[in-house]
DNA sequence: CTGTTAGCGCTTTCAC
DNA sequence: GTGAAAGCGCTAACAG
């Protein structure tokens, strides 16, 4: 890589001159800006980015830790961050913390040291299991924002995006209500996450709201327990079930595929409806309905919210709520 | 963040000996050494990381980039990245191509001012359908080594890391003959693609050194066609069809649920086995036969020989070939 | 208009 | 044992 220096040198002017031409300063005079300029695109010049780092004390980077990176909502919220980050001139560092407690607090102390600017992180399962706080308030502490998007910690005080999680649930079960289901249940494969106590509230006021008299039935599959025996265990103790709230990203499809072997037909004798990103869809069939979580533009919100804050951070805490929408299904009644 | 000169104020020695002191240099007393680190780590002083990347001329981070996040053979491979430049002391920084050459130069062209010490990268399917190599060239020429995996240019002189597509074809196409399958035709959704060919050479080789004649059976769908009429189509012009080997990521997925949808009975009527990152697996039911491409170990090689090149650049270039594995199988004859 | 100088935070000779 | 000074590549205040 070519520096300053040596444009300088090969021109026999001083570093100084060569910097402000480069930059546009209107005490040189445009023959000499001119000048330095073709050199420097015969010579591919390019400011060497480190030092003008640390010339801002900022690095124009931000830190993404996310729990998993083979789950397609946290791949598609990458992509929404990477892409807004870009074009506000941000690169994104990123780390996977695999769920786990231990890598997200090395990964924050890691590149708290100047690598980044700030951080955009989605909390570990095991970190809200524990409801370990102090690893954000020291990095925090320390200067560098964080913004959470849709696993946050209520603990925290700092920029979150999440999506409004009730409203969603509550609009995936009357649909399901208003296609004249009768037997509606709830399917719960993540109960330790903050974000199920909330779509479990939408389904209930769903129900409650029903012109019908209609019994929530909350199914909860531990963790530790067969989500392929626990499915076939439910529709063999209650062959009533017509309709299916997933709320999380894998027991609808592994819904849809213990029905179809079961010979129970979707979607006429059986409406399911998951909560999943949508890049998931094309592998079942028929499709299954989701509630596309827009996880690209939870991305997209939180890099805003970062840079805004980078910006200026004396801002009040703001907590997005992101829009979903319910996409198209193939069903009839 | 507190700097070297906060903490040489506070304990009324010069710079250079905290410094000293923090690197453990034999020339500082001990009793030095230990006032010095006891206050940095009351302080919580880190190193600022642009300042030491300035002075050392490296970043210690890779620029990686991927065509498609959302394919979860890239995202493995990223994750197998991510994990092993951590364990190297390297950070990543991830951009995405979304497969055009446009985004794949721009991306490049940023990193390649310091931000990185060198690139990770599978080529964008625009780049390999127009043959462009120019923007690699430059890259490689400024000093920055590149490894390319998966998805590579035969024309760039640079370190390589590919699965063994030819044998991975073989040994997929032997499993349906060695089942006593007789017309497996082979499908191709990604006939643009450098690693279509080496598949379609396996497949071609099995059927010859089969000990029945077969007759061999290519089928290519081109992007601009609807992939499952294309099957459809394929099921009903030819109904003998008893085995499929789809050599892209989503036909064999497609042609199971298509399968199903015509009541041809998989695994007893027909076999399918496709190629795959193993994560797509539980979507299908019964599970999808699949040849691995071991994408973490791909994303661990890669590392290996860009920190290799980093330390070295003299080295011979090298072409690695990581093993593939196929996986078990839900299938009867 | 152009050049000299200082400084971002750190490491590393070289003096004392 | 400790400190002063130079330099990584760049920008910007200040002189000329």
């Amino acid at each position: 890589m070519i520096t300053i220096k040596e444009l300088a040198k090969e021109l026999s002017v001083s570093i100084s001159t060569v910097s402000k031409a480069l930059n546009d300063n209107p005490e040189i005079s445009e023959d000499t800006v001119k000048r330095v300029k073709e050199l420097a695109r015969l010579r591919n010049y390019k400011p060497n980015k480190t030092a003008v780092n640390l010339k801002n004390s900022s690095t124009k980077t931000i830190g993404v830790i996310i729990p998993d990176i083979l789950n397609p909502f946290f791949a598609k919220v990458l992509l929404g961050i990477e892409s807004q980050a870009n074009s506000k001139g941000y690169n994104i560092i990123t780390c996977v913390s695999q769920e786990t407690e231990a890598k997200e607090k090395e990964n924050l102390q890691l590149l708290a040291d100047g690598t980044v600017d700030g951080f955009i992180l989605a909390v570990a399962e095991e970190t809200q299991i524990n409801k370990t706080t102090q690893h954000f308030t020291d990095i925090i502490n320390d200067g560098f924002p964080i913004v959470m998007f849709d696993r946050v910690s209520d603990a925290i005080d700092c920029d979150k995006v999440i999506i409004d999680d009730f409203d969603a649930s509550y609009q995936a079960t009357k649909l399901l209500i208003d296609e004249g289901r009768t037997h509606i249940v709830l399917l719960n494969y993540i109960n330790e996450l903050s974000v199920g106590q909330l779509r479990i509230q939408g389904y209930l006021k769903a129900l409650e709201d029903s012109a019908k008299v209609l019994e929530p039935h909350l199914i909860t599959i531990d963790k530790s327990e067969s989500l392929d025996d626990s499915i076939k265990a439910m529709f063999s103790n209650d062959p009533k079930i017509d309709g299916i709230v997933a709320i999380d990203n894998t027991s609808g499809i592994a819904s849809l595929n213990i029905a179809k072997s079961l010979d129970i037909k979707v979607p006429v004798k059986l409406s399911i409806i998951g909560f999943s990103s949508d890049e998931l869809l094309p592998f079942s069939y028929p499709k299954l309905s989701t509630v596309s979580q827009n996880a690209t533009e939870i991305g997209k919100v939180s890099v805003d919210l970062l840079v805004a804050r980078l910006r200026d951070t004396s801002l009040e805490k703001r907590i997005e709520t992101v829009a979903f929408d319910i996409s198209e299904r193939d069903t009839t009644k």
